[in-house]
DNA sequence: TCATATAAGTCAACATTGCTGCCATAATAC
DNA sequence: GTATTATGGCAGCAATGTTGACTTATATGA
């Protein structure tokens, strides 16, 4: 693979510029070739940043969504339901399954609200903090290597990126998040 | 979380401090706080990129392991299946399946290869370069914007942490992408 | 106070996309 | 000529997403 053999429908007329130094950002700057980049980019790095957990994940009978639920109920000790349905973006079916799974282990545990008592207010037991905390440091490794490799000036533009690809009310969660473990 | 409230599963009471400034990066370089908050990037800035493409593909009844195919048929003409096996990683019977339906569209073409007749090398016609097209300008929009309010430094950091975070033959495949695409 | 809205739980059924194991065919390689 | 490789196919299972409908408890507002 890698080399066009035959044709390949696409790029009608490339100009050619010799060498490949650092960035040939001449043209438009979100030139076509960066944008097919990112694509692969994002599949990559997912799909590795994903797997690092998986292996733990696997052992105990999870999948990763039980971990997007640690997660973010980790980062949001207290969260109501409905809240966590709004970050996760999937049914209400969808998140009890995987809750129902996590309580029944008692790593997760509800509390009723305490102005509105309808609500069930989610935290992490010690037990799920624990596993969440493992599942985290599962993925740090690889993921500090690569901090550590690209520097603090790298990691910023990749947090600005990453930040505005995504929608405005998931800036909103990542600014709030931001915002709160600076002051912690 | 990063601070160590009662023990590290919840927060009772939180102790707040007033301001918050820039960026306290001061203990060692990446800090929990900041693994902590790539992972939330990772999962939003997935889920919409993924989004973007997703509409278009209900509309067709095809899924995002199909725009995958397509991707990767569309960036490497005539790859043979095992090649696409180990850049999508998954088994032949899940290819197989999302292949078998790309070419009952007429999206993905075969063909034997040359020199080792066993191979099937796929490639797009005309018809699924197109859809991938469509695919693709779908992301491009979100993609285009944040790459342009993050400016090109930005871009770069982004791009070096998420080559960073893939293992080491994602790496080589997408440096010699990278490499095929500029001086093509 | 009664009507309505909201938070949450639950059931049934279904789709997508992974996985395993096993087997077949054709072509290559030693 | 036998072993290996590239590909294809089948059966069946698991995880995780979806919809739609219905219930219960609580809150809220006219």
């Amino acid at each position: 693979m890698s080399e066009p053999k035959i044709e390949l429908r696409e790029q009608p007329g490339r100009t050619r510029l010799e060498p490949r130094q650092a960035a040939p950002i001449d043209r438009q700057f979100p030139c076509e070739a960066e944008m097919r980049m990112a694509q692969s980019l994002m599949f990559f790095a997912y799909r590795d940043f994903t797997n690092a957990a998986d292996v733990i994940l696997d052992e105990l009978g999870l999948g990763r969504a039980h971990h997007r639920a640690l997660h973010f109920i980790g980062r949001n000790p207290g969260i109501t339901v409905t809240d966590l349905l709004g970050i996760l973006r999937i049914t209400k079916q969808s998140l009890a399954r995987v809750l129902t799974v996590l309580m029944g282990f008692g790593y997760v545990s509800q509390a009723p609200g305490r102005t509105d008592r309808r609500q069930r207010l989610l935290s992490l037991t010690p037990s799920g903090a624990t596993l969440e905390r493992r599942l985290f440091e599962s993925q740090r490794e690889r993921l500090s290597a690569a901090y550590l490799a690209a520097g603090a000036t790298a990691v910023d533009g990749f947090r600005q990126v990453m930040r505005g690809i995504m929608d405005e009310s998931a800036q909103r969660y990542v600014d709030n998040t931001d915002a709160t473990e600076a002051e912690e």
